[in-house]
DNA sequence: CCCATCTTGGAACGATCAGTACAAGACCCT
DNA sequence: AGGGTCTTGTACTGATCGTTCCAAGATGGG
C-alpha cells in the first residue's frame, strides 16, 4: 500500500550535491550573510525545492555541519590512526590535513566550523550546540590519539586543547588573506617539540 | 562670520562614549548582525544622530575599528615595552593582555578584530583594508619586541606570527564559550620554553 | 487513462534591512 | 529678540530578509 513505492523520485536534482554546495555558501559567507538567494543561487535549486528537500535555513545549515564533519571527520581520523611515533607526529599529521583543506582551491577559506563559532551569536540554540559538539568530538579524537601515542595524561589534554587552537588560528588567519607559507610556519612551530 | 563659533555643540550625548557602545555591538554581533536598530539600542542614539555623527554603517564600523586600536594597543604596547629576559616572556606578557580583556565581563567575548576576520567577506573593501592592517599593526609590535628580547631575526618572525594566531585562537574559542581555564592553558602552553 | 502524489517556478507575505527626508525644537551669536 | 545653525525623533523609502502559498507540470500506481 504505497508503503514500499519507490518514493516517487523524480527531483531534478542530485541531494547530496546540493547539500554539498549548501555547504559551501555557509563556509564562504558565515551564517548571517548565506541568504536563501545566495544559497539558491549557489546551489542552483529553486526556493521551494531548497525548503521542501532541507526544510529552513536553520536545518539546512545544519544538514550542511553535519555534512561537513561527514567530509573531513574521516580524513582527520585516517591522520590521527597512526601509528604515530611521537605526540608531536600526532600534532603535526592533524595539522597537515587542516593545511590540505586550506589549500584546496575547490573550497573557501577558513573551515566552516571556525566562521560559524566566530558568529555564535548569530546561530540559533540548536546551531550553536551542534558547533560546540563539533568541537568538542575533534579535541576528544585528538586527545585519544595522543594518549596512544604515548603522551601523558595531562600532556595529551593541553596538546589537544592547543592542536584545535591552532586549527582555528589557521582558519581566521587564512580568511585574513594570510599566505600558505605563513599558516605552514605556524602549524610547522605548533608541531614542533617542547618541554 | 561663523568661521570661529563654538561649533554651537548641543549634542545630547557623549560622543566617544556612544562610539565605545557601537564598538561594544560590532564586537558582540559581527558586522553582518549588527544591525542599525542594534546600534540604536545599543548607543542610545537615534538614527538621525548615529548617521550625522558617524556617517553610515560602514563608517561607524571602522572608527568602531579604530577606536578598538586606540584602547587595546596601548595595553599590548605597555606588555611589550619590556625588558623582557627573554622572547618566551613577550609572548607570555602579550597573551596575558589579551586573556585580560577576554576575562572582562564588561566587554563582549573574543575580539573585534577576529570576530571581523571571520566575516572577512561580509565587510566592503576599506573594511577589509583596515582590519587586514590592524592584524598586520599587531604582528609588526610583537616582532619588534621579540628581537628586543634577543631573538634571533627568523625566530622573532616566527614567533609574532604564532603568537599572533595564539591571540586569534583565543578569541574563537572563546565566542565558542570554552572556560577561562582552557584559554589559560593554550596560553601558557603557547608562551612556553621551546626548541 | 486518471487520480493521487510529488516537485517546481514564481508570486506573494510581513518583517527587517540600510539609509534619507523633514519638521520641530534647542542653542549660539549678534 | 531674532535669525541661522545644529540636533533629534519620526516617518518614510526601496531593497532584501526568511518563509509560505499556489497553480502548473511531471510522475507512477491502479
Amino acid at each position: 500500500m504505497g508503503m514500499l513505492t519507490t518514493m516517487a523520485g523524480r527531483k531534478q536534482f542530485d541531494v547530496d550535491e546540493a547539500l554539498r554546495r549548501a555547504m559551501h555558501v555557509f563556509w564562504r559567507w558565515g551564517y548571517s550573510e548565506a541568504s536563501i538567494d545566495r544559497l539558491t543561487e549557489g546551489t542552483g535549486l529553486g526556493r521551494s525545492s531548497l525548503y521542501g528537500t532541507f526544510g529552513d535555513k536553520s536545518a539546512l545549515f545544519r544538514k550542511s555541519l553535519q555534512l561537513y564533519t561527514q567530509t573531513y571527520h574521516p580524513l582527520f581520523d585516517q591522520a590521527l590512526r597512526g601509528p604515530h611515533p611521537s605526540p608531536n607526529a600526532v600534532v603535526a599529521a592533524f595539522l597537515r590535513v587542516t593545511l590540505n583543506r586550506i589549500a584546496d582551491p575547490t573550497v573557501p577559506d577558513g573551515c566552516l566550523v571556525t566562521v560559524s563559532a566566530a558568529q555564535f551569536p548569530a546561530l540559533d540554540a540548536e546551531g550553536q550546540a551542534m558547533v560546540r559538539a563539533v568541537i568538542d568530538g575533534l579535541r576528544a579524537m585528538l586527545e585519544q590519539a595522543l594518549l596512544a601515542a604515548g603522551a601523558g595524561e595531562q600532556e595529551a589534554a593541553e596538546w589537544a586543547l592547543c592542536t584545535l587552537a591552532t586549527n582555528k588560528s589557521l582558519a581566521v588567519l587564512s580568511r585574513a588573506g594570510f599566505s600558505g607559507e605563513d599558516l605552514a610556519t605556524v602549524a610547522a612551530v605548533a608541531a614542533r617539540p617542547r618541554d
